[in-house]
DNA sequence: CATACATTCAACCTCATGGTTGAATTTAAT
DNA sequence: ATTAAATTCAACCATGAGGTTGAATGTATG
């Protein structure tokens, strides 16, 4: 079914990596909305939206449905889940750096009235 | 300290849509490593290598300390957390079909020993 | 000081992006 | 059968990515 190889994965990010696309995303996780209805509220040609959205495809997070003379797009967030595990992995790095600070705040809060502390300095 | 403007989220989405860059940083997870020591084990110049490292500099992803003629990178995760946050945006829409695919197969187990009877199907 | 080492810089190549415009295609409506 | 609408296609442009090579820079070391 959805496939997760790297380049897969590589798809992914780099079609996140762009504003228009995100904001296309955003817009179809309401409803899935013609090529034109994503391209009106965007400052670019319908040709330029249409190549984003061709990007998205490639992606595989969109899919076009062929109504006639409409294409309906919609969104597919599964190729997501493999970015978002991918990013799990990592996620302990910046948890670490959050206690940390939010350690160093604590210590300065308890440090507010008796004479200035500094934090403890690691070794 | 760290920003989390939408500029930067496209350039932590850019730096990870690349498997030499995410390789990279999977190395500096176990630990921090010179330009060099990155450079070594990839099938490319060092230059290139070079110019990745930049790529994830820009994003925030290493930060570089210099120490006499050897440049030190060291991961940081902080700036994937904005990735993060942007995908778990999105989480319901790719659970909610992993739990309809979940449902069907459940369905089939259970009609495994009766006729033939189809997933139903949404009106 | 001369030399080797670690890294970047600069110039170049090729190809993909992100945008444009105008024509082509397909389908719907009059 | 025209005409209008929704979309893509093709050609073009500017810029950046990702790679190369060779020279330049700064720092250890004999």
């Amino acid at each position: 079914m959805v496939e997760f190889n790297p380049s897969r994965l590589d798809a992914v990010f780099q079609a996140l990596a762009d504003p228009t696309r995100r904001a296309m995303l955003g817009r179809l996780a309401k409803q899935p909305l013609s090529v034109g209805e994503l391209a009106a509220p965007l400052e670019m040609s319908l040709a330029a939206a249409s190549k984003h959205i061709k990007l998205l495809e490639r992606a595989g997070l969109i899919e076009r449905e062929i109504q006639g003379r409409m294409h309906l797009c919609r969104l597919n967030a599964a190729p997501m889940h493999a970015g978002m595990e991918w990013l799990r992995h990592y996620e302990r790095f910046w948890m670490q750096r959050l206690h940390q600070l939010e350690a160093l705040l604590h210590a300065e809060d308890r440090a507010a009235g008796k004479p200035t502390r500094k934090p403890r300095r690691r070794s």
